[in-house]
DNA sequence: AATTTTCTGATTTACGTACCTCAAAAACTG
DNA sequence: CAGTTTTTGAGGTACGTAAATCAGAAAATT
């Protein structure tokens, strides 16, 4: 049988009162009695029940997540995990709440994590812009005492306590590798195609796609990038434009969003003249274009798993717990037509 | 504030009593005052506490865990988490118990199966080896009321409830895919190193891999497989072998374990000269030779997810719950050097 | 109408922990 | 030594649910 707070009482020869200060780090405990204490713990291998415990506090834990209004399939997604996570919210003791604010806008973002603070909340989750004004704004939630983690887009150099999101700069090389294998030793182009250059996760995905681009694949040229911000008609006009305007385009990474647009453009070209594919985030779009066969490959960072993960870090840092890297390292998921989910 | 027991049977007028007797299914309750309870569950959207719950109930859930004592480096993973959720499973009031058995025997199986019925726990989980003994056996614990579980390697047509692995065709598919693509459009031999065909997985993944190439590489022509017992020295030698009697062999695909001698034997050839390496599931030895050079891609199943989701499964079935089959998938994962976690 | 059966209510105990109060004991002060 | 402070014990209540008992009410049966 599992040994409990009674147990350990009595193996120490203690009360439960004492028990329970050395348990809970309250003061009032002799030295000699203390390590008593943490002596019958360890001989009988007490481990604290969580759920009785979190029974008994009754704490609840208040999160805030600032999301942009932006209505991409991906961020469609990831609002979609924190609502789940909100109607789940009941069972797991937390209470979150959603803040729209205007995407790419560092000012608004900054006004609205200022905003927030002013509520105390436990937590603050955001999908960052970068700006001095966020950083400021960071501080001071980190001042107030509120644990802050960033979401999808980091922060670096901030005083958040975590990135719930992807080695982008790894994604970047990843479609690079795939890319240049799938093209198969041939000589041609490449293009790219990105939201926008301003956006952190596309600069540093585009980085390590040209890495190893040039690197490993010298008898490719990468043509300057295209922004179409995340548009799926502009980027179905830009797309067209450079399929027409070189004719050995043999591959095409599209490292942001619109792929819906990209997907019609590249519907028509004959399929035997298409270029590689590679794109990001498995949504409704890129699933049907793997599995038509416009795209060649996806690269996913699971929005359910980033989201669960920034709740898991939130809780752990206003509890004070240290993050475990490991468990929170968000994988770069990698989709084929063959073993789509 | 959360709703509770206590809130709903004021609301719907009767007592605490009769509102556990609906909440539990317990017998005793009029159908009009029944519904009258349904109705303020759904009113005032009650969500039992489960924690709470469980507490009260102290229900344990005693599960045995049947594994191989194989000593691949994917089967010790797996043993590793199934001992990490026996260190877990004091928190989570699951008792699991590990039995161990020598693989690919069908009839030894079937008979520890068998004994571990004897003991009554609510649920086991097994490494498939297919047999009609072991179809026998499974028919008998679900016969005794006790959940079951395949892990890993199924056993479709016998009364199992679960399965906890992944689809190992679409794994053969995948790998083809790949290793076509990245062989580049030349002609050559591809080589396919197996364990043994008398397990299923390894089956499988050759027919999804054999139907692939057949259908989309037509350039590249499949040698017959070897079959090296997952044995590392064996594999070196019939890698070698292979090697040396064929010039043109472009592709390799190891389906099965042994990884290590593959690396050893890939190691002998020159650089340039080295064929396309496909291979299963990331250890140690695949994740070194994928940072060399030596494989192209890994794919794998998450011994800790196909645990986790196998105890979740038993835990649910012994409980009359229905399997959630989205959540329990368990995904292919492909790594390149680049996506390495 | 009397009896049996089926429901329902009221109340209690328990699960393992947290947190509180009050009193008693022990350990230090000067 | 008395006085003060610190440490400890004993006991209780609470969290939300499960499960049990027993008595009483309502319904169904005779």
């Amino acid at each position: 049988m599992k040994p409990t707070v009674h147990d350990i009482a009595r193996s120490a020869g203690v009360s439960l009162a004492t028990v329970d200060r050395v348990l809970n780090g309250r003061p009032g405990v002799r030295h000699v009695t203390r390590e008593r204490v943490e002596q019958a713990i360890s001989v009988l291998g007490y481990v604290r029940d969580v759920a009785a415990a979190n029974l008994a506090k009754g704490r609840t834990y208040s999160f805030t997540f600032v999301l942009p209004n932006y209505d991409n399939s991906f961020m469609i997604g990831i609002r979609d995990e924190v609502e789940a996570a909100v109607s789940r919210s009941g069972a797991e003791r937390t209470q979150i709440r959603i803040v729209e604010v205007p995407p790419f806008d560092a000012q608004v973002l900054a006004d609205a994590l200022d905003r927030i603070a002013l509520d105390m909340p436990d937590g603050v989750a955001f999908v960052a812009v970068e700006g001095d004004e966020v950083h400021a704004s960071v501080a001071r939630l980190k001042e107030a005492g509120i644990a802050v983690a960033t979401l999808v887009s980091d922060l670096p150099g901030s005083e958040r306590d975590h990135f719930a999101g992807i080695d982008n700069n790894a994604a970047g090389r990843t479609a690079a590798n795939l890319l240049g294998r799938f093209a198969g030793g041939r000589d041609g182009r490449i293009a790219v195609i990105a939201g926008s250059m301003l956006v952190r996760d596309h600069r540093e995905r585009l980085e390590g796609f040209l890495a190893v681009m040039g690197d490993d694949f010298p008898r490719l040229t990468v043509l300057p990038v295209m922004e179409a911000r995340d548009d799926p008609t502009l980027a179905a006009e830009v797309v067209s434009a450079a399929l027409g305007h070189y004719c050995d385009i043999i591959g095409l990474y599209s490292l942001g969003a619109g792929n819906r647009g990209i997907a019609h453009a590249l519907r028509q070209v004959p399929p035997d003249a298409r270029p590689v594919v590679v794109a990001h985030e498995l949504t409704n779009t890129t699933r049907a274009a793997l599995a038509e066969g416009l795209i060649d490959a996806v690269l996913n960072q699971d929005a359910g798993h980033e989201v669960r993960s920034a709740i898991r870090v939130l809780k752990g840092k206003a509890d004070g717990l240290p993050v475990i890297a490991a468990q929170e390292r968000i994988r770069i998921d990698i989709f084929l037509k063959d073993n789509m989910p």
